[in-house]
DNA sequence: CGCATATCCTGACCGC
DNA sequence: TGCGGTCAGGATATGC
């Protein structure tokens, strides 16, 4: 599943290829992808045509292709979402969405000849044309194609937090609201009005490091605590980005969420039973929020008064 | 308002 | 072989 890391590496694939492009002729192969515009897939394909790429730029899970017209693609991968930089030539993905034409400023960029495709076999991904409009607080929204603060962001991301790896980050403020809620330091590590980024995965992982069980009420806290926590997540998932990062620098843009990370890092996600890393405990699985949390029993021990 | 939960969606997998 | 049930979970709508 595509968390912060994975589509930060899709993110720097596309900024490296796709930057100073022109897209078009799109074809929307499945209206569902696309329900965000409101218009309708064929008025998406049609206000896409012939606009040129001025950034690429994410914040958390969203990623956003920024436009020389003012607005933006925005993308969000959702569970099985992929964005792929294919040679028009590759047979059509079983679960192909989205094409979208590209049309190079010189003709021997590295991806001429490709399309972007955007596949996703459970559709809880997208992509829409949006506004972009100002940050509220003034600082930059994200960081593009080499670096660049971008000032602007997509409308629907305005109520989506900063994410764990964002310069502007206001750490101490995040560890004030956090210890505020009055929740599961897990739901809140999930909820990406407050923090964002993080998902099932990372969230188990960075409690599992900050030696913290997922059911800790937030309010229970210690400063201390909450910064090894927050200290946690930064860490995991710039573990994760060194890993996935690996082949980006390929012609080939893409997130399944099976990167070798997957197979080989997880201490304690997806490791029912297996050792802890740390002390050899079996791993514990728990339904949470209609889905699974691991813990290492020992190392994170449940809380007697704790909020799932 | 803050917090919790139901919902969307497809395909792999399991037991019968 | 087929069939129904379960599971995976990010974001959002709705409920309390």
């Amino acid at each position: 599943m595509p968390e912060l890391p994975e589509v930060e590496v899709v993110r720097r694939g596309l900024a490296r290829w796709v930057l100073g492009a022109r897209l078009g002729p799109v074809e929307v192969l499945h209206p569902r992808p696309v329900r965000r515009h409101e218009a309708g897939p064929l008025d998406f394909a049609g206000r896409l045509a012939g606009v040129r790429v001025t950034d690429v730029v994410r914040r958390g899970k969203f990623l956003w292709l920024a436009l020389d017209d003012g607005d933006a693609v925005m993308a969000h991968l959702g569970m099985s979402g992929q964005l792929l930089l294919q040679p028009r030539s590759t047979p059509d993905e079983r679960h192909l969405r989205v094409r979208i034409g590209l049309q190079f400023p010189a003709d021997d960029s590295a991806a001429s000849g490709r399309e972007l495709r955007f596949v996703d076999q459970r559709m809880f991904g997208g992509l829409s044309l949006e506004k972009l409009v100002p940050t509220p607080d003034g600082l930059p929204a994200g960081l593009g194609a080499g670096g660049r603060a971008e000032p602007l962001l997509p409308a629907p991301v305005l109520h989506i937090a900063r994410d764990p790896l964002d310069p502007d980050l206001d750490e101490r403020a995040l560890i004030e609201r956090l210890r505020s809620r009055r929740t599961g330091v897990k739901r809140a590590l999930l909820d990406q009005t407050l923090v964002s980024g993080v998902g099932n995965i990372y969230a188990d992982e960075a409690l599992w490091r900050a030696r913290l069980h997922f059911a800790r009420p937030t309010d229970q806290l210690t400063r201390p605590a909450a910064r090894r926590l927050l200290d946690a997540v930064r860490e995991v998932m710039r573990e994760a980005l060194a890993q996935g990062g690996t082949s980006f620098d390929a012609l080939y843009v893409n997130v399944n969420g099976e990167s070798g990370y997957f197979d080989r890092s997880l201490a304690v996600y997806g490791q029912e039973g297996r050792p802890c890393p740390r002390c050899g405990t079996p791993v514990r699985r728990d339904a949470f929020m209609n889905r699974s949390s691991f813990t290492c029993p020992h190392c994170q021990p449940r809380p007697r008064q704790g909020r799932w």
